[in-house]
DNA sequence: AAAATACTGTTGCACTCGCAACAGTTTTAT
DNA sequence: ATAAAACTGTTGCGAGTGCAACAGTATTTT
């Protein structure tokens, strides 16, 4: 059974039977490939079938930063453009592949007002939201420990206990918009304050 | 007539006929009020009619944190619970006068096909996840300085020019996840240095 | 199997920025 | 009209963390 508190996203039974609805074109993309690159014309969403991929970007200062991560079943969608014109990207970090459809598939609602059609509109206005909602709240502790415990605290809740990093430690650091040897140093301190217990990417809260 | 460029919400004109629809109930706020919290039972979106109000939360250091902020003609939706059990709420930072709707209207197209519940959908969809990978663009900079260079650049792209913050100062530390202070010193810093102009909240970037 | 690339792990130093603690102004309540 | 609350503006100090610059291990690629 698919359990929707391990997996934030869309069931591949959910997926099953889209088709006809969506009509979407799979397309596969090497590591390190670039999926859709944002625009005003693109309308492109996404579906991960397999693979992970990030919602990525050069700020400012000129250092990568992970917006978002997608894994399998995950809906993908670009922001609009705007502000500066630095682009945001969605690009394969890993091999992947894809079911891409247009936009107005999803806002014209099909005739059947199919259950799967509810779903995936469902999934388009929130888990997207969700997640970025999260990302913010993480990002926007005041201490670098109090980042990493936020985000090990939603972690650990979507997985009922200990958990695995869903991407290496460089590009956690991206994802937290911190210095890696810094992140580095506070988990080795979390680690001898007994507050965490991990190794290599594995991790668990030691509640007290 | 209505400048999306300048406006990220929903046009008057764009409301107007969407009751049989959605049957809303208009609810009154003051000032300070919690609108909702968030819960797993919580299926609850608003739209502002007047007023602005803030998506909030106290974070793991005591601090309050500004996830986002609303003003007229946007749509509101708390995103699900999860992770540690730090209560996600919006609040009404003037008097609100808020239209308000089960999330299910949503999801269950019309038999119309009616394009205002079209451009509902993608409000639902794309305006929030808009917003905040905005949010998370602008605080994932590494300095103070490029957070509010950042923040300021989407502000000035929306309105075309100079603007005036849509917050107080002291709001917008907590929005910028920032020190008041700090953030008024690197105000001060900028002005000095000539790469923005401002009085009070009313603010110009100096482009060169 | 060798070479190249990606990732983990570590430390000293410098500096940004959070904190505390004010004073003064403006806006909102009674 | 007065009091209270909210907001702006400022400074010294020190902790936290970004940076540079490594070495070592693991994983791909050819």
């Amino acid at each position: 059974m698919f359990d929707y508190k391990t997996h934030p996203g869309l069931a591949s039974s959910e997926l099953m039977g889209l088709n006809e609805c969506f009509k979407p074109v799979e397309r596969s993309f090497d590591k390190g490939e670039i999926i859709t690159i944002n625009s005003f014309e693109n309308n492109t969403i996404g579906i991960i079938k397999s693979g992970t991929a990030y919602l990525s970007t050069i700020n400012y200062e000129g250092q990568r930063r992970i917006l978002e991560y997608y894994s399998q079943g995950e809906l993908m969608t670009l922001p609009e453009p705007g502000g500066d014109d630095r682009a945001f990207y969605i690009i394969a970090k890993t091999a992947c592949i894809i079911n891409m459809f247009q936009k107005e598939k999803l806002l014209a609602c099909c005739e059947k007002q199919c259950k799967k059609h509810m779903r995936m509109i469902k999934a388009y206005g929130e888990d997207a939201l969700k997640k970025a909602v999260r990302h913010v709240d993480i990002i926007s502790q005041r201490t670098l420990r109090g980042k990493l415990l936020t985000m090990f605290e939603y972690l650990s809740e979507d997985s009922g206990g200990s958990f695995t990093l869903p991407m290496p430690y460089t590009d956690l650091a991206d994802y937290l918009a911190v210095d890696r040897s810094a992140m580095m140093r506070e988990l080795k301190q979390l680690n001898a304050e007994g507050v965490i217990s991990s190794v290599k990417r594995r991790v668990s809260l030691n509640r007290k």
